[in-house]
DNA sequence: GTTATTGCAAATGATTTGCACAAGG
DNA sequence: CCTTGTGCAAATCATTTGCAATAAC
């Protein structure tokens, strides 16, 4: 874990008028323990593991304080339950491609997709703020080989597949 | 409203076996009858206008059947609840701007953006199937001048104004 | 001590579903 | 007829919230 973290989220418990609970240590702790998406409810499995004492409701209302503190975003994977991405402090303005055929999801950062879209902005009158882009593709692979090394690799790492809304 | 929705609407029922109904021809009348978003309740609110028996169920069952359809379009706009896009049969790749000043939606389409993500995709090694873009921006002429053209538009047109989830 | 935080359980709110009856083909 | 569609009410499910007890500072 990237150690400015529980700095800048000290920063903000602070300026914010806000108590350091042993709660928030361990859930800030679990969240950026990997570069996983993950949704309130696996995060919430992941903190019984360590405390089986915590409570969903006090994971739900760190998630909220994370996203405020901008240390956490929520992304949009066309999923019931929120998606949260913990990876937006290293890769500031990555989006994310995602494989109709394995549910696999591909960060990608590219200034020159963000230099487009940022024109598009000013032509309309307009200064951006955050853009987020989400790419349903297909596997390349899968169609020329019929089969596909991202989904190889998900099934050996056990990563969560999509699940539709 | 294009008269070609009438028609592949129809063309999917057969296909699929199903059956034409007043209801669905009513929701699809009032759906299409205008280029705004709308929400299931916004629409169901309408729908209630022409035909005080239409129920909030089958007016969610003909959502997803013109979804299925490829008829309709969910967006995220990151609220509570699915957004509805008329538009994408009149402008198949066009993506959406947010104003985070009046809560305006502007739908734009851009052919060079739409070239610079799909070369990302064909990079990583996929083949884009579809794509969305969400900008969320600030209004350039609220901060020049104190007021936003935009959002005197929307008063006036009583526009839904965007709500945080 | 004062105020924020927690855990619990209940509430919320959008969406979905089971079922008996209605209606399309 | 036979099957799909509808309306109703109940169920679902992620998320939020009220409240009394607990813990920061």
């Amino acid at each position: 874990m990237d150690s400015g973290i529980k700095e800048r989220l000290d920063e903000f418990i602070r300026r914010k008028g806000l108590r350091r609970t042993v709660q928030r240590e361990q859930i800030v702790d679990i969240v950026f323990s990997k570069d996983e998406h993950f949704t309130a409810d696996e995060l919430f499995g992941r903190v019984r593991k360590v405390d089986g004492e915590t409570s969903r409701a006090t994971v739900y209302r760190t998630l909220a304080l994370l996203v405020e503190a901008d240390l956490l975003r929520q992304i949009d994977l066309g999923e019931s339950q929120i998606t949260y991405d913990p990876n937006f402090l290293e890769k500031p303005s990555h989006n994310h491609l995602v494989c109709i055929d394995c549910g696999n999801i591909v960060e990608f950062e590219d200034g020159n997709v963000d230099i487009q879209t940022d024109c598009v902005t000013r032509r309309l009158g307009f200064r951006t703020i955050r853009q987020s882009i989400k790419i349903e593709a297909s596997c390349e692979q899968l169609r020329l080989n019929g089969r596909c090394q991202n989904l190889i690799d998900s099934r050996l790492s056990g990563k969560r597949l999509r699940r539709k809304r």
